[in-house]
DNA sequence: ATGCCTCGCACAGCGAGA
């Protein structure tokens, strides 16, 4: 089975991308995030005619989640938001159950500027997020956390175009590289990596200055496997073309393909 | 050092993104 993360910048701005990326690639779930849009405005009609149901998270202006999964049977919701903070506004976290496999779709904060309280909220997020990942492993069960984890895990040109460029950026800084790291070895594994452990993958271009043209991207989108999935992983990359149509979302769609 | 594009909001630039 194909899952895909797909960062997709509104929801609506992508409708036509969107349907074509489903009838082209058929995945079997799809975690978004960004969809920028409030849950009444959700395109549930669309999405089904497509041949998928969803579980979504919606917020009006920005952030939003969904799951999708291909056929009639809907995701199973398992929750909405991260334990830890019923302040907490933003729609980011969405767990599902399909088919006998847990899926979260995670949209962690940017974080941007460095030094202000949106850094802090977002090491505070991951640190939620590493709290709860740490349940779903206890439930020793095929768990697959896909999402714009807004981290670049290392400084290496095989993650970012240029670390010299990206080195003040909130999606670079050690405390953001290590609260990743944290999680992943509670014993999670990065599927891209695991699957091409050398050589530039990006998933992500920024819209400006030519990043696309010139491949200056890095790699901020994540599929994060237990060891339970894991075993069953065969096959994992990004379908950077999408990246290049018109009327592209920044981000790629990225995915592994897990054994059934 | 800042803006570069894009989206949503709401109808004029602006916040947010990364």
């Amino acid at each position: 089975m194909k899952i895909v993360s797909y960062n997709v910048n509104g929801i609506r701005a992508r409708a036509d991308r969107l349907a074509e990326y489903l009838a082209e690639q058929q995945p079997d779930i799809v975690c978004l995030q960004e969809l920028k849009c409030a849950d009444e405005a959700f395109p549930a009609a669309d999405i089904e005619a497509a041949g998928y149901r969803a579980v979504w998270h919606g917020q009006k202006g920005f952030n939003g989640v969904a799951i999708l999964s291909r056929g009639d049977t809907a995701p199973t919701l398992r929750r909405m938001g991260l334990p830890g903070d019923p302040d907490d506004s933003h729609s980011r976290y969405i767990e599902a159950e399909v088919d006998g496999t847990i899926v979260a779709s995670i949209y962690l904060p940017n974080g941007n500027p460095v030094g202000t309280e949106k850094f802090a909220y977002k090491l505070a997020w991951f640190e939620r997020l590493r709290l709860h990942a740490a349940d779903l492993l206890r439930e020793e069960r095929a768990v697959v956390l896909a999402g714009d984890w807004n981290v670049i895990p290392t400084p290496e040109p095989d993650d970012v175009f240029s670390a010299r460029a990206m080195a003040k950026d909130a999606l670079m800084q050690p405390e953001s590289r290590e609260a990743f790291r944290r999680i992943l070895h509670q014993g999670w594994t990065d599927a891209i990596r695991a699957r091409h452990p050398d050589g530039p993958v990006y998933t992500f271009w920024d819209y400006t200055a030519g990043c696309w043209q010139r491949d200056a991207g890095f790699r901020i989108d994540h599929l994060l496997l237990s060891p339970i999935a894991a075993d069953r992983l065969a096959d994992a990359g990004v379908d950077k073309d999408y990246r290049g149509r018109e009327k592209a979302s920044d981000h790629a769609p990225t995915w592994v393909r897990l054994e059934a």
